[in-house]
Formats: C-alpha cells, structure tokens, sequence
DNA sequence: CTCTTGACTGAGG
DNA sequence: GCCTCAGCCAAGA
C-alpha cells in the first residue's frame, strides 16, 4: 500500500498503526523513521486526526516515556488504562519499563 | 506570504 | 535530577 500521495499523517499512521501489542514508541523514533527527524512534533499534531482511524496513539509517547498525550485523550488517565491493559506498566503518567517495551520501527520494521 | 501554535528533542546551567 | 532556552517542521488563520 505504498500509496505515492502518502501524506506526512498517513505516513506517521502507517508506522504508528505497526506498533506491535504491548510495545511503545516515541515521536522522534518515528519521525526518525519517516526521514523526518525534527518533525517529531508533527508527529504527535498528526496524532490529533489519529481519532477515527486504526492508530493505537496510546502507544505513542515522548523520548521520556512520558504520556504528554494523555491530555488529548477522552478521560484524565484513558492513555494509562490502554497501556496498562496492554501489558505496559505505568506509573505517575510515565512509562516504567520504557527501555524494555520500546519498540524502534527502524529496527524492527 | 506572514504569524501562531504545537501529543518534541537536545543541549546548557 | 530539574528547569530553561533554542531549533525544528507542518498546518491553519
């Protein structure tokens, strides 16, 4: 489906849309990944029209493992629940054991 | 075209 | 470890 109209959101969906069950990963990982490394925050602005489609944007989160997105979700602590039921611990809106559920789309894609 | 905003990141104190 | 500053790029008004 590499549709050559890929917009720079599709883009950031495709890759989201990847990450695998119990896994997170940063913006810049995926900005990184679609060869825009300093559009990380574009990332998560595309993030915003995520809604609707098949883009797990809980599983996405700051180089800090930090839920900075939870404040775009529905409840006070939505994008905690999603990860935890996943299998993802956290713990005061920050991922505990980021290093081991991260999960890079330039390694594993 | 210009200005503002933003779910970011890295460097410096 | 915490706070602040600057750079970065894309979309909307």
């Amino acid at each position: 489906m590499q549709d050559n109209t890929l917009n720079f959101f599709e883009k950031v969906y495709e890759v989201a849309r990847q990450i695998p069950y119990g896994r997170v990963t940063s913006y810049g990982a995926i900005a990184n990944h679609l060869g825009a490394a300093r559009s990380a925050r574009m990332v998560g602005y595309a993030m915003n029209g995520s809604v609707g489609r098949d883009v797990p944007a809980h599983r996405v989160v700051n180089s800090n493992g930090l839920l900075t997105g939870k404040h775009h979700f529905e409840g006070t602590n939505l994008m905690q629940q999603l990860l935890e039921s996943e299998g993802v611990k956290v713990r005061n809106n920050q991922i505990v054991d980021f290093d081991k559920v991260f999960w890079d789309p330039g390694i594993e894609l």
